[in-house]
DNA sequence: AGGCCGTCGATAATCTATTATCATATCCCA
DNA sequence: TGGGATATGATAATAGATTATCGACGGCCT
């Protein structure tokens, strides 16, 4: 079975405060800061778990190595920032029904929107 | 100076003959066709200078390797097919002005739009 | 408290994409 | 047409991300 153990709650927990797609790079510094002596293995090994469990849901920008985001939440994009390389959460907003046309005979299934720009930490 | 080499040319047609963003393992098989014994390197090699000289612009798709697809077209987004693995082009079409929103303080500069789905050929 | 077995950290190994190397071939100007 | 600079193809090397290995540690059930 699986156990508690203080990496992994750190990693849970780096996860949960960040609210924001996360790459593992950025997982363990920031659970490094929770559980000292964090490595990168573990980091992996229970992405994957946490991935495999649904309680993660990875997220692949164009370019960008995959980052993990917390599941669960409703239908949203993504917003990087050219400066500082993080990601973001971004709101549905554009009116909803944003009706995607592809050529005839294609079947549209889903779509990703991918924002680019400076984040506010950046632009300051 | 630059040569006029039947590898680059063969490049450069598969290029305009296939219309879509293809990756360096498809622009070499579609370049054998048109020039026998055409090397992978060459292909990078190619795809490296016609980026540069600006003829190609790069493609990047989430958890895709890089694309190339002759440049100077107007705006547009791309579809992925999820059977064949091949990316199109696609018409901007949703009305033109979304406003995509980000929080405040973020600065958004430049959007991409991903359609998945599956493509005419894969359909039937 | 004892002990099993999941987990950890360090690091070697792997994998895929891309670039470098180098001997040979060939384009193109003189 | 001759010859040198550029290009090519096979393959080795590199780079970055992820996974496997392995001895040691430590949750957690009894």
């Amino acid at each position: 079975m699986e156990r508690d153990t203080p990496q992994r709650r750190a990693i849970r927990e780096a996860l949960t405060r960040a609210g924001r797609p996360m790459s593992p790079a950025e997982v363990l510094d920031a659970g490094k800061a929770l559980a000292a002596g964090l490595g990168i293995a573990t980091v992996y090994r229970n992405l994957k778990l946490l991935t495999e469990s649904g309680w993660l849901c990875p997220v692949d920008l164009p370019g960008e190595t995959t980052r993990y985001e917390v599941s669960g939440k409703p239908h949203h994009h993504h917003f990087l920032c050219r400066e500082c390389d993080r990601a973001f959460e971004v709101a549905e907003h554009c009116s909803g029904n944003h009706r995607f046309s592809a050529p005839s005979g294609f079947r549209v299934e889903a779509h990703e929107i991918v924002l680019y720009g400076v984040c506010a930490t950046c632009t300051n």
